[in-house]
DNA sequence: ATGAAAGCGCTAACAC
DNA sequence: GTGTTAGCGCTTTCAT
């Protein structure tokens, strides 16, 4: 069924040289010999080998994206935006999920990234350590590094501390003083990750109101369970319990919403709830949240990374020169969306 | 930095040949050539292509991956214990999203799907029409099925309508008789999928209990939202109200204990819920539900691929006999996990 | 505008 | 045990 280049060129009466420029579409070929060839790929049903392409133009038509999360919201988000940008380019995608265990990760990225399997990366959340971070960067290949840590390359990020900080300041605005925060664990609690980084925000905001004494942090973990579970927490005492969160995601947001309410606590009468990412449950829940479409950053990467590799001269034997166009640094935009489950606090202390 | 294998072979002075036995260990090596070589491939940090490989051996060490969803629990899941038991054993994983658009799905699977970048193929969730059955199964690499409707090759499922009478079953002998079921859209209620055979399921355990004239049957979009929202209606009028649910997935389960929670209605005093998945969020929510470890069916798949793979003689130039070997068709066990969502209804009608 | 031939990096017969 | 050689299927100079 699937024959090689040389069936197709045989059955329109060409060379091999010829079909395949016919079916690339790279070189001269007469428009009517390109219909012949064309015609004759289509009866023979056959499929060009990227395998055998890709070794002889050192392209490989692939790339690969490296995630620490699959099963996570945000990352099932970006992935299905990369995935369906790469698609309508002829990109094929090669995942990879780097988990925690650092000897892991090592034999990941020594093994299956420095591999020529690919034309690119893309990393999805990734905080790598500083050794992890030449290793990825160091290969030769382009990539674009979506929120983590990585820097010095391309890289599309939200401002997590700015964010930190608006969230607690719309709750400030509203009339609250009683402020928590629901955090990462405490390993992602350095500076360098989204949690630190959204936590510094909320610290920030609370000192420049006067609110220092008030500040409490809370660590959860980060998925619905994990916010549940910290508000079961944070709320129990009705005495000193806050009437606002601010929590560092979504999910754990919702968790704090759906603990109170079994709690009897209502919201937001009682308690006002804001969180970050823009969640398709947060309509549902009436989450105030800073929305920050997901989808469009993995298909802005895609876009990033496909325009410097039509610009490259085809690498054909030596490696292609380490890159030389300015790092695309993308500040990606968010939207605070205002729903129900933040008011004025019912009764000022 | 990466070098050929020639490169290591000069350094080690040895033959490319030998190097590559050395390195692949295939082939006889002395012990001590054999160190030789091992030790210039990590002076020079050579990590072999794989494309070359691929195209010289005909294996790629690569499978493709193909799914209806990518931003769903179970697919997640699924996906996420599939590339950890690839990644265990050396293989790469191609990502292919097969959108609804019928001409879309079409496109992917002429192009992308026929050519040889992958050795075999797992499919999550998808269900072909016939024609796309046959190009999916008829392309000469192997294929597991995980769920779905693709049948005549390796699968993994679980029983659906079964499923679908247990649970039914088991909210009739807690004394329930008022049992609505929650299923898919219309489009998804054809009698071969996921959503038909699990209602299928409840109508049989209603027929067979006699309480035909109590069924309820009620679309939703299969999500939490969509559970939420169809419980809106469900749970609307009080006189009519069923004292038991049974949906078809734990998400939509999960949004219609949620809408049943914000309407003031107690669960599981005064509705009791179950649903089929095993959701991480079922706890949380007390959720009596069919466990069915995706996980494990991602690392299943792999094993019966791997397997297959491993038998074959290794096809170089022709194409490998069409498989040979049984199908396997793994009838994959769920669990039930009583909590307590499912409750005996307070009153009797 | 087309064909002949070299070669991408590796592996596998086959000889030695 | 190791080296020589011939490809895997395609693209791309270089001639014509």
């Amino acid at each position: 069924m699937n024959g090689a280049i040389s069936d197709v060129a045989a059955l329109a009466g060409v060379s091999k040289a010829t079909a395949s420029r016919a079916l690339t579409g790279r070189g001269y070929v007469s428009a009517e010999t390109r219909e012949r060839v064309v015609q004759a790929a289509a009866t023979i049903g056959y499929v060009a080998s990227p395998i055998a392409s890709s070794l002889s133009t050192g392209r490989t038509l692939a790339i690969g994206v490296v995630t620490s999360f699959l099963n996570r919201w945000y990352f099932g988000e970006v992935l299905e935006g990369a995935e369906s940008a790469l698609r309508a380019r002829g990109y094929d995608l090669t995942l990879y999920h780097l988990p925690p265990d650092a000897s892991e990760r090592a034999r990941i990225l020594d093994s299956y990234l420095a591999n020529k399997r690919f034309d690119a990366m893309i990393s999805i959340g990734i905080e790598a350590s500083q050794d992890e971070m030449t290793r990825l960067t160091t290969n030769g290949r382009p990539l674009v590094a979506i929120g983590g840590n990585i820097r010095g390359g391309h890289s599309i990020n939200i401002d997590d501390q700015a964010l930190g900080r608006e969230a607690t300041e719309h709750l400030i605005t509203l009339g609250h003083t009683r402020i928590a925060h629901v955090t990462g664990h405490d390993a992602e609690l350095q500076t360098d990750t989204v949690h630190g980084r959204r936590l510094a925000g909320y610290l920030a905001a609370m000192g420049d109101a006067g609110l220092t004494s008030a500040v409490h942090v809370l660590p959860a973990v980060h998925s619905l369970p994990g916010g549940y579970e910290a508000a079961a927490q944070l709320l129990r005492d009705a005495r000193i319990r806050p009437t606002a969160v601010f929590a560092s995601t979504d999910e754990v947001a919702i968790g704090v919403i759906i603990a109170a309410r079994r709690l009897g606590i209502a919201v937001p009468a009682e308690l006002s709830v804001i969180g970050i990412d823009g969640h398709s449950y947060a309509e549902m829940f009436a989450l105030t949240t800073f929305d920050q479409q997901p989808r469009g950053q993995g298909a802005q990467a895609v876009e990033i990374l496909l325009e410097e590799l039509e610009d490259r001269p085809r690498a054909r034997g030596t490696a292609s020169d380490p890159a030389v166009g300015a790092a695309v640094e993308v500040h990606w935009p968010t939207r605070l969306v205002i729903r129900q489950s933040t008011t004025r606090p019912e009764s000022v202390d």
